[in-house]
DNA sequence: CTCATCACTTTTGTATACAATTATTTTCCG
DNA sequence: CGGAAAATAATTGTATACAAAAGTGATGAG
């Protein structure tokens, strides 16, 4: 996309992520724009965008607002990325190249040199996106693109669990092994676990910052 | 949406389907705008739902074209397809309720009262749509519309072949018993297949338009 | 003749003004 | 007061004008 457009899809991302305009709240066009910089067309386009991604809710009164999934919603998400994705490793293994395999090794020394948060976060997103690439259809990365633009996942589930993390390079590094003897099935299991792994770690957290604004409300 | 963005819409999807703008051909925002009678802006709204759907492709140029699907384009929209249907039949297998199979047997009722093609296409888009809300996914529905929404496949494939016809309500008789038994496997299986085979048909369809053009050509 | 460059045309992107719709407040009657 | 109805305000939808980018074709240097 284009200038004026990626400027405020970026922005309301943001506003978003950073809690700065809440789960439930309403966004609307004017004050996105002013806040971005730009005028109401690209703020809309933007808006149509996030809400494809599931960020943004459009309701029949035409007004958006910020999503506030449930716990169901994210069980109902990661069950399709774990369907998806396991997919794509399927596929992936069927047709493994050299490329392939040396870009997933590199994404990997990436996280054995640097053992920092920001750098698995790195290597992870790069990882998965070399197995969809490798999966060859278009249809289906397009389609997890939207599941996965949820970061909500690497941002709060693995930042402060370490064990998580190296847990999940294990993961990655048995997913590559699959991929290598191209083996579908046993690369499909491995990332469909991998995923549902992901959820169970998530939904934790879920849990906790749900008792916590509880607490919060009360106090 | 409301009302100039839908007839944009409906007026590019149908010059789409009548083939009034054939596969690969540009799509001009002007022009457009005035074959549907409205501004510009309608337009972008509508292209980019479009493009969401998978019938007009944006260029890194910017430009819009009709989409122009391979053979292997169509095996990969028919593969998702069977793995995002058969995972709702399996949820509405779990989760059937009176309600769900008193509207899948009303589906099933008027193809046996009016045997013509388009009461079995009535009939199709019921009968899915039915289990596709009964799983209870708003991710999942929302995904599997934008596939769906190449009826291409109704369109063309099934509308010359009867004994097709009859083959997909015996399929959808026996879904329905899976999912009254509440068995999730047998209910994703049978949906699987049955998109799989659909792709079968139309595939032979399309082998078959690609050496009439290509006769066509010749001459 | 080939290919780079520049002017020109076409097409898309963005801003802004106005129309239509939806929400909110006020008014007034019971 | 309570609540419908009208008036007002806030918000989104659409049209249009202009800016930016991309495509096209002509021109000229090598």
């Amino acid at each position: 996309m284009s200038k004026a457009s990626d400027t405020a899809y970026e922005t309301i991302k943001a506003l978003i992520f950073s809690g700065e305009i809440a789960p439930g709240e309403q966004l609307k066009e004017e004050e996105l724009a002013v806040r971005a910089g730009v005028s109401r067309t690209p703020v809309r386009d933007a808006l149509v965008r996030l809400e494809a991604e599931f960020l943004v809710e459009k309701r029949d009164n035409q007004r958006s607002f910020v999503a506030d999934p449930s716990r169901d919603d994210f069980d109902e998400l990661f069950t399709l990325r774990a369907m998806l994705e396991g997919h794509a490793a399927s596929r992936a293994a069927e047709r493994a190249s050299p490329k392939l395999l040396r870009e997933l090794r590199a994404a990997l020394a990436m996280v054995e040199t640097d053992q920092s948060v920001p750098a698995f976060l790195a290597h992870n997103a790069r990882f998965h996106r070399a197995i969809m690439d490798a999966a060859g259809s278009k249809r289906l990365v397009s389609m997890l693109e939207r599941l996965i633009s949820q970061p909500i996942i690497q941002r709060t589930a693995y930042a402060y669990a370490p064990a998580q993390i190296a847990r999940s390079i294990a993961e990655h590094v048995e997913l590559v092994e699959a991929i290598e003897r191209g083996d579908s099935d046993w690369a499909r299991s491995v990332m469909a676990g991998h995923i549902r792994r992901a959820f169970h770690v998530y939904a934790d957290q879920f849990e906790y910052n749900a008792v916590q604004s509880a607490k919060d409300a009360a106090a």
